[in-house]
DNA sequence: GTGTTTGCAAAGTGTTTGCAATTTA
DNA sequence: TAAATTGCAAACACTTTGCAAACAC
């Protein structure tokens, strides 16, 4: 099984965790079950927690936290910094950008080849470029 | 009390302040006077109130909050998105983007001419641009 | 068994709010 | 004097933490 990235789609949640060396816990199991179910997913702490909820998941939001923490750390989600007062988990971690519907706390995908940002400074002595995040604020007319 | 300049700082914050068409309160000008001091200035409201207090301004943490939120609403501050967890505020409101060094806390400026953003593309029906926001992520070595 | 993970409730952080007193126009 | 503003403390929303019980290996 050569190349299989981490993220393919169609692994499922225990092959995941084990990729990312993670315990198969029933709670990691599950919420990576309602996570990676669709490729592109935009979730909060409490969106997830509620959706879990809705789903007969039982676990306790401390845990969604963790769990969200840990994917992240795994390279299994990224986290989106829009809105000062949400963090928002993104299970698409490839190259992309977001339009933020503000008001709406909504978060649309634009894909990593349509927009390009050029002229980015070096920076100042001493600093490395991590990522380059770039968020269209929109609003509904 | 003769001769008052029209350039002391006070005239500078009183006249920034009638502009905007908010009450020339002991607060708001003696924290205008400090936030356009320099141009191009990164604060956040813990920050703010700590250097009033320093300089011997006196005013509360809410008002604080409450004067920021009112120059960002009459155009005298941006407010800049690039932490969850604190609300960050830029003197310059003109075109330009940032760096942000995370662990840091720290905002530096890229110039509006050297940085574009190409292939954004229309957003979805009912949904109108709002700004296009850049943040480079960037860490110490 | 041993180390990891969970859940709860408590604590923490940054921010907002209710309201009486104060200030501005 | 009427309307806006302030400061305090309490309330808030989101997030993290301490620790005993439950669980994975």
């Amino acid at each position: 099984m050569a190349n299989m990235a981490y993220d393919t789609p169609e692994m499922d949640a225990g092959a995941r965790l084990k990729a990312a060396r993670l315990r198969p816990t029933r709670q990691r199991l599950e919420l990576a079950r309602l996570l990676f179910r669709e490729h592109d997913r935009h979730v909060t702490a409490e969106s997830l927690a509620e959706e879990g909820a809705r789903m007969g998941v039982k676990v306790s939001l401390a845990t969604v936290y963790n769990t969200l923490h840990q994917f992240k750390a795994a390279g299994l989600l990224r986290q989106v910094v829009v809105d000062a007062s949400r963090t928002y988990f993104d299970t698409n971690v490839g190259d992309h950008q977001h339009f933020f519907v503000e008001n709406e706390g909504l978060l649309i995908d634009i894909p990593g080849e349509e927009i390009s940002v050029s002229g980015v400074p070096n920076p100042p002595q001493g600093l490395t470029i991590d990522s380059v995040d770039v968020v269209v604020r929109v609003k509904r007319n």
